[in-house]
Formats: C-alpha cells, sequence, structure tokens
DNA sequence: CTCCGGGAAA
DNA sequence: TTTCCTGGAG
C-alpha cells in the first residue's frame, strides 16, 4: 500500500466529536430541525432552500399550500409555470419547479406517493435512487433521508466544510462523502443526534464561521488544532 | 468555473 | 449598493 503522506488525520475518536456537540448544544440549545408538518413538506424544502435563504423559502412554501399544492399528488398534476410562480420567493424558480415535479413523479411512481413505502426502502438503495433525481444532488438527498425520512445520515453542507477545515479537523480538499462516512463511523448511527448536530454546525457557521470568522464569542473557541490562518490562509479578517 | 434568482442583510 | 443564502448541473 502506498503511504502518500496525505492520508492522515483519519478518524477523530469518538470522544472528541461528542464532546464537540454537547459543547454546542449547551452553548446554543437545540434548533429544532426540520421546521415542517410533514415529511413532505421537508422534501420540498430541502430542494427549495438549495443555496437560498430558509426566510425566502417559507414564503415559498406558504405559496404552495395557499394554493392547496403541497401534496405528491398535486405535484405531479400543476403546470410547471404554475408552479415557479409559486415559489417565486426561493429564488431560482424554474429550475426548482422542475425538481419538485421531478420528485413528486419520483414518489408517485416508486411508492404510490406513500412516504411510509419509501421509509420501508434500504437506506443506500434509496439514497441511489434519490441521487439519480435531477436536482438532487448528496446534501438534498441526505437531508431528505434523515430529516423526512429520520434515516441515521449525517448530512454535511459548505458551513460543515468551512468549519471543519478552518480548525484543522479535515482537509479542506475533503471530498463530501470522505466527511459524512468518517462522521458516522466516529458516531453512533443515531438519527436524533445527526439531526441535531448538523443543525448547530449550520449554527455555527451563520453566526460564527462565516465568511469573515468571529471566533472571539464562538462556542468552538479552544476546539481547534490549528489556528484559523494555518488552516485556511486566505481568511477575511473581521471588520470592527 | 458559470449559470440559475428573488429577497434581505450588510 | 453589494453580498450572501441550509446546491446542483452543464
Amino acid at each position: 500500500m502506498s503511504r502518500s503522506g496525505t492520508t492522515a488525520r483519519p478518524i477523530e475518536q469518538r470522544g472528541f466529536w461528542l464532546s464537540v456537540y454537547s459543547q454546542l448544544l449547551e452553548a446554543i440549545g437545540p434548533r429544532g430541525w426540520w421546521p415542517a408538518d410533514s415529511p413532505f413538506e421537508v422534501m420540498v424544502g430541502a430542494i427549495l432552500t438549495q443555496n437560498t435563504a430558509w426566510r425566502n423559502v417559507e414564503k415559498a412554501i406558504r405559496a404552495l399550500k395557499e394554493a392547496k399544492v403541497l401534496s405528491p399528488e398535486a405535484l405531479g398534476r400543476i403546470d410547471p409555470e404554475e408552479l415557479a410562480a409559486l415559489i417565486r420567493p426561493a429564488g431560482y424558480f424554474n429550475q426548482k419547479s422542475a425538481r419538485l415535479k421531478a420528485l413528486a413523479a419520483f414518489l408517485l411512481d416508486q411508492y404510490g406517493g406513500s412516504l411510509e413505502r419509501m421509509r420501508a426502502e434500504d437506506t443506500g438503495v434509496l439514497r441511489e435512487k434519490l441521487l439519480r433525481l435531477p436536482g438532487v444532488g448528496p446534501e438534498t438527498a441526505d437531508s431528505i433521508l434523515l430529516y423526512a425520512l429520520e434515516k441515521p445520515v449525517f448530512v454535511v453542507d459548505a458551513y460543515t466544510r468551512r468549519i471543519f477545515a478552518r480548525h484543522g479537523w479535515a482537509s479542506p480538499k475533503a471530498g463530501y462523502d470522505e466527511i459524512r462516512l468518517a462522521l458516522e463511523a466516529a458516531l453512533p448511527a443515531e438519527a436524533s443526534l445527526y439531526n441535531e448536530f448538523h443543525a448547530l454546525l449550520v449554527y455555527v457557521g451563520q453566526r460564527f464561521c462565516k465568511r469573515r470568522p468571529e471566533c472571539e464569542q464562538c462556542p468552538l473557541r479552544g476546539y481547534a488544532r490549528v489556528s484559523v490562518e494555518e488552516a485556511s490562509p486566505n481568511t477575511p479578517k473581521a471588520r470592527r
């Protein structure tokens, strides 16, 4: 076996990740993810929130509810342009309209629109099927698996990768599955744990580990293996 | 890497 | 006014 030298920083100790988790939970508190009235609403939200502020997703979901089209059947029937108009506040409305139509068609075709039947499918198989859908990449697929179906899949996102890179917990070049599989291997396979952990990381990314990091008040201050400058050199300084 | 995009914070 | 938002496809 080759030992390229870029290998290591491999398996973090379980205790380390659990201490990070409890630190965040204690400092920030439960985030109550995913806010929705149904698993299907979670799936729709997972599409709508792609690179989009949640505030704007709420407007779109409200419009879907008012138009009474927040179901696989109704989304399957609605005209794509009409759907695009309804979800306009969430941005990328033409793309997302097509993506929602594809998701609805998938649910109807594969599971007769029943999320119970969908949930009964093997997680790995289901993940592959979701990834084949247009507009469903790794993060969206895993968000659906975790937050809509309560499968123990750790959701990795841009915040996660930024936080991990800055603290020296993972290489900046680490791939999506590399981080996901490492966390899943190091943590108990509990959906409730992954649920809260990811939500807390998003909070840290939004409030502290921003493009210009504000480490002074951050709950993760003290958990870094390296300095921010060392881990990610071109980080902008926070303005005063 | 660029495009898709409205909405609101900075 | 500019920047950024719980990404994914070409």
